[in-house]
DNA sequence: CGTATCTTTGAAGGTAGTCAAGGACCGTGG
DNA sequence: CCACGGTCCTTGACTACCTTCAAAGATACG
């Protein structure tokens, strides 16, 4: 059975309603949670925040005040150094918790910023303390949401510090379709590739050019198709064994 | 007051007492527990682990059944591609805790190495869950932990993908100092250095004979000294400046 | 003293960065 | 309707940073 047979939503237009109508959470890619559990993240969240597409979400100057939960669209955690070279982090996606890494914060924060439109579930971060107080299965799945995300990250630098080119766009283009059709994105083999090409070289530390010329060539090699924001991958058994990057089937996530 | 002036131990031949007299939490680098916590903390531990210099603490085929806090020596994590491509994900010093990426895992797991002799204090993965539920707030340090080691892989992440050699170079040797210097393993300007030159390269995702020459330049230009595994800063802030890499100062972090 | 490991250096080549400019597409407004 | 500006994509030419290959020192150790 594929995610596209279930009703998740691709963009809502906002989530205003109650977390036990949360329409994230018929996706079988997340966890089930007790009525109590479901109650306790009700009580912690404070709201809702659209963000336009390009927007941001968090600046990179200072920790925001806030901790989000991304409910539609996708967007993207970032670093620049002073002279404007700027790092994707990682992409984040429906489901994805954000905030996190600066609960502890020495300064040295990162930027977020949004892709598409977004919808995000916001929650004020001194009250996380009080969520792991009450009801530590949750605080079991902050944690469980930082591991994946230190994961997510781990890849990203094995990807900027030893593949070529090639090799990074091939890993890049597999693992945001893994994503994407994780998330209920992809429809009909397609799926929702909203980036520009700077986004791509940020994330893989390439310049825009070679960039550019690499996406091109495994263009015309006929692994991929990319068009109007849709991607669609022709082999990719081809893009793994270049990436050398084989996805595993995903556990189901927590949602917070 | 300088972290040298503690009684922190260096290289403890073993921990095998408990933990009430655990040299670490000396250290003002870490926070305090309560006397509950260090009772929790003390029977979640089970056991005690040596690994000689350069030994495999977890593998990277298979996550471990076992946790551990690194208590003395150095250690790394890494991943390799299929044809031996090495990248270092981060450097682990004493105090840090090992395993939580693979907590979750899907597959996709990484290794851990000893990089001089090292111990180990262990605790039993499936008893983390319990760890989580009895202790609220040390489930809240484990988080705070996970956080703290995916800040550093994201600045990693931005050395492998914008900075050129010199930066990157400039960038680490700081960065190991600074850590080095808070955990007590710094004595009269001069860091405990354990690594070669092909660690380095490794951790910043250049070729060896690069890596060697841009050292060189840094050296020749009086930077910094390397003597027999001490490493001594000479012009820290030119290093500073070159990395784009400034440290703050660094919370106490909790110790589990 | 011989072997293994690590460091150092030179030379050659290639991958990726930089510079420059044209093209495609889109929305806006004259 | 078409001109215009903006953003993003594409391509070529040139440059340079970094890798690879090769081999010679240095150091430690049995």
């Amino acid at each position: 059975m594929k995610f596209e047979d279930y009703p998740a939503p691709v963009y809502p237009p906002r989530c205003a309603h109650p977390c036990e109508e949360c329409g994230l959470r018929r996706s079988p890619a997340f966890l089930a949670v007790s009525a109590a559990e479901l109650d306790a993240i009700q009580s912690f969240r404070s709201g809702t925040r659209v963000v336009e597409a390009g927007g941001r979400i968090v600046g990179e100057d200072r920790p925001s005040a806030q901790l989000y939960t991304l409910y539609s669209g996708w967007a993207f955690r970032y670093k620049t150094l002073s002279d404007g070279r700027r790092q994707i982090l990682s992409f984040l996606l429906p489901g994805d918790f954000i905030g996190l890494q600066d609960e502890f914060a020495d300064g040295h924060t990162h930027g977020v910023e949004a892709v598409t439109g977004t919808t995000l579930c916001t929650f004020e971060r001194d009250t996380l303390w009080d969520l792991f107080h009450t009801q530590p299965k949750l605080g079991y799945h902050i944690t469980w949401l930082a591991a994946r995300e230190e994961k997510l990250v781990d890849d990203n630098l094995v990807t900027a510090g030893r593949r070529n080119a090639g090799e990074r766009v091939a890993m890049l283009l597999m693992h945001l379709y893994r994503r994407a059709e994780r998330a209920g994105m992809v429809r009909d083999g397609w799926a929702e590739f909203p980036f520009n090409q700077q986004h791509i070289a940020d994330a893989l530390g390439l310049s825009l050019v070679h960039t550019n010329k690499t996406l091109r060539r495994l263009q015309r090699l006929g692994l991929y198709k990319l068009d109007s924001g849709w991607l669609r991958i022709l082999e990719p058994h081809a893009l793994e064994a270049l990436g050398d990057y084989f996805e595993r089937p995903m556990l189901p996530a927590p949602l917070i």
